[in-house]
DNA sequence: CATTCTCTGTCAATATACTTTCATACTAAT
DNA sequence: ATTAGTATGAAAGTATATTGACAGAGAATG
């Protein structure tokens, strides 16, 4: 048995690079049903990632195996392995890696994180929040912190796709009482501002609020001194085992309202969106793939 | 579907008084290795328990499936149901939303995502990257794309916090020459590019790797076409329910390889961070608070 | 001991599953 | 633009799986 030793999704690593397009779309449905989708004929294995049956006959030889039953076999044998061995992991993060490795741990702690910060959202404030976003005839500022300057921008350039009108207050403060200068009533200003508050972010929103500009706070399970001020703030866990906090349930509530809003505001986004994919095209900057 | 809700355990146990001598080996043979026995053809299992191949089939039939690939089916789905039920679960999000709010929605497609990048995860490829990350003697740039620029800015915040000789390579693809200038053998330069994957990127992946730089590169479930150039690549799942890919995966493997190299170089790591509260206290830039 | 009933395997028929071949569409490079 | 190379799916061919029909073996009963 020549083929021992190696899961089919180590092979699939392996040959990662000289994968096709329809091969990797193979890939993706086996690896998001793993290993279900592959124990299935080939024929509904190929029809699942809409491509025809040769492809997939091919693509398993290209993995290694002589053909399709020996590649069912092999997923056989890892339910084999996988199902009647030791007890059950609950989500099999990294397989090989014993359970305190980094990985384990941290995948652990992200999970957690991730569900206290949805069972603590409250879904109006929510909504509200997304309506206020979604408002294009108002201006959208976006800031972040020190470390959140990251989100910021990544929050500036999703918006900046999805509707007109927004604005990135970049970090260096000095500059901020610009932007304040001409803030009307009505608009939207996100802010994201975690551990070490930054006093200078607490006085930013004080002064937009002061102008009856609304204030969506992303911020930690502990709450920057800006919750006073805000419209709508959103807790984000982020306990990690290190010395710093994580900032990914942040970030999945930012994809979160991103999703939500782009969803309200469906057709004018699509319209931004075809417009946005003719221009790149044009300039050929990108080069464009399925 | 009169099948569902029985898994076929249950129903060898409803049928165990009215199988014949045959029968028992089939169903011993399947439950000593369950379910991987029956996901072979009829013809292998039934050679399995030494039995013929229509008493195969009528014992599936006396089990209430119309046939064997019908009983076939109902184990693939128990797999399913094994494999990636536990992940699947949802961590009841928004608990007072209904399941297709889009916050529940998205949630069940992140998680699905982060489990799905872990455990298609090398861990040797991952230490090797995180060694390489942590040689503090060699210079690291970083550097994204339109998007992941965001991502690069934020590896390069932390990484700078924990060690020196961080350089983050600006978005302006004009100025990279000059960084290439200056790259040393052994260096490294970590890469976030994700589609559509930017010509720009791939190049410089290429000219670095031409000076004897190692590539570390953080995708996507595709893979950029700098794959083929890179030491070590990761791929990051980001399906959700919107026009775009989710970069939640990318930023919790990013936050994984700093936790790592941070706990990989602790003390020089922690002298720093000491360093560092002290002259945010002297500056007084940001308000302390537990 | 014969008879009947049930169980089981052999064999053939049929339906799938799998593979190979080939023409077309696409991509990338000149 | 042209051309070489690659990727892909349609279709035909081949192998295998699945099922149905039948007959022999074994146990229970009269």
């Amino acid at each position: 048995m020549p083929n021992s030793g190696k899961t089919v999704r180590e092979r699939i690593r392996e040959h990662s690079d000289s994968l096709t397009t329809s091969e990797r779309k193979l890939c993706a449905v086996l690896l998001a049903n793993y290993p279900a989708a592959g124990l299935a004929s080939i024929t509904k294995f190929a029809q699942d990632a809409r491509v025809s049956t040769p492809t997939a006959a091919r693509m398993v030889q290209k993995l290694g195996f002589k053909g399709f039953p020996q590649f069912h076999q092999a997923l056989r044998q890892e339910v084999e392995a996988k199902v009647s061995g030791p007890t059950q992991r609950r989500a099999n993060w990294a397989a090989e890696s014993p359970d305190d490795h980094i990985i384990n741990r941290f995948g652990d702690a992200v999970m957690g994180n991730l569900s206290q910060t949805f069972a603590n959202l409250d879904s109006a404030n929510f909504e509200a929040a997304v309506r206020q976003l979604a408002a294009t005839e108002h201006q959208l500022y976006v800031v972040g912190g020190r470390i959140t300057r990251a989100l910021a921008d990544y929050a500036f350039t999703h918006f900046q796709t999805i509707r007109p009108n927004v604005t990135h207050m970049t970090s260096s403060s000095a500059t901020w009482p610009h932007y304040v200068l001409d803030m009307k009533p009505g608009e939207t200003l996100l802010m994201f501002d975690v551990r070490r508050y930054e006093t200078n972010l607490h006085r930013l929103a004080g002064l937009a609020a002061d102008r009856g500009v609304k204030v969506i706070l992303l911020t930690d399970q502990w709450g920057s001194p800006a919750t006073r001020i805000a419209t709508q703030t959103f807790h984000c866990w982020g306990e990690v085992p290190s010395a710093w906090d994580s900032n990914i349930a942040t970030m999945m509530l930012l994809e979160a309202l991103i999703a939500a809003t782009q969803e309200q505001s469906w057709p004018q986004t699509k319209d931004r969106y075809d417009r946005l994919d003719d221009l790149f095209d044009m300039t050929r900057l990108f080069r464009k793939s399925t």
